[in-house]
DNA sequence: GATTGGCCTGTCCGATAACG
DNA sequence: CGTTATCGGACAGGCCAATC
């Protein structure tokens, strides 16, 4: 069985589960129909389908429970933000495209450049093994490339973006790399130790994008949208810690807890004059800064 | 060597029995 | 009747052999 099917089967259990709790002998033979329809073989014993837990957990930070009262398996905690919801998404097209071929000609996508996802599958199994992997790095800032050797620990979406959060066997700092930078992805054959202090949820928890690492604290932060802006941003926060604190025909003020990154600050820049920084002071006056230095851009 | 299924043991928890 | 002891079902997890 290749590990492409193992990981699918992680899918369908995941897709089945947050549809609905279900005994393994559901489980069982949704992935038998499910099996028939993409010909794939997915059958699994109970004991790979306990494995599968225990994996799934790792990768995907969703943990499933058995319910002895209701005898059934269910998802006790979802650690997935938008990242993996776009990963089941994704998943959900391939397999919807693979039952109807003929539909090939119906579909039609959006032109967009390569997001490095070519890349997911070999990348799950090497975080799944804990196997040290070196690539090809394109930097952001430059276009130098340097050879890296990183033990992977999670992907991550951030902003459209997809990321390989991994420890830097250089320096031994845990970085994040896009995925449409990496090429020549390799996967060595040398294991390491499973880092217990990590926990990729803390380390985001208050941060925008993907920027992080940095030593500055959250700060507790205020908008002010005007109401046209504030209705599309409160159908799309910015960031999970946003809460409405205000609503009135003039504007609409929403709080955030977060450090104010970079990327934060080019985010507030984008929405013009619909928004203004209420708090703190300190990014008020950044904001006005930087808005201050565009006009000089035009001034020469 | 990665993956899987079978077997065995441990553990949890509800059900039933035993007891004061 | 209420509390405690025992039992049994079902899953979790370690181990190992088979398979590719």
């Amino acid at each position: 069985m290749s590990r492409q099917e193992g990981i699918q089967r992680y899918q369908f259990i995941i897709h089945r589960l947050s549809t609905r709790p279900s005994s393994f002998k559901e489980i069982q033979d949704y992935l038998k129909i499910q099996a028939e329809l993409t010909e794939d073989n997915l059958n699994c014993s109970i004991r790979t389908f306990q494995r599968d837990i225990k994996d799934i957990e790792r990768l995907y930070d969703i943990v499933i429970k058995y319910d002895r009262s209701m005898k059934v398996y269910r998802i006790i905690h979802d650690g997935r933000e938008k990242h993996s919801e776009r990963l089941m998404e994704t998943f959900d097209l391939y397999n919807a495209i693979k039952v109807s071929n003929n539909f090939g000609n119906h579909l039609l996508f959006e032109n967009r450049r390569a997001l490095g996802t070519e890349y997911m599958h070999g990348l799950l199994h090497a975080i799944k093994s804990r196997k040290e992997i070196s690539f090809s790095y394109t930097s952001y800032y430059n276009d130098s490339v340097s050879k890296r050797t990183v033990q992977p620990l999670a992907i991550k979406e951030a902003r459209q973006r997809w990321y390989l959060l991994g420890k830097d066997t250089r320096d031994e700092v845990i970085k994040s790399f896009g995925l449409d930078r990496i090429s020549d992805l390799e996967i060595s054959n040398r294991s390491f130790d499973e880092l217990k202090e990590y926990d990729p949820e803390k380390d985001y928890r208050y941060s925008f994008g993907i920027i992080n690492g940095t030593d500055e604290k959250p700060e507790k932060i205020e908008l002010s949208f005007s109401p046209k802006e504030g209705r599309f941003v409160k159908s799309l926060p910015l960031h999970h810690s946003q809460t409405l604190v205000a609503e009135t025909e003039k504007e609409t003020i929403f709080k955030y807890h977060l450090i104010p990154t970079y990327d934060f600050r080019m985010e507030i820049l984008s929405f013009g004059n619909q928004v203004q920084v209420l708090k703190p002071k300190s990014l008020r006056t950044k904001i006005i800064q930087q808005l201050k230095e565009s006009l000089e851009v035009y001034k020469k």
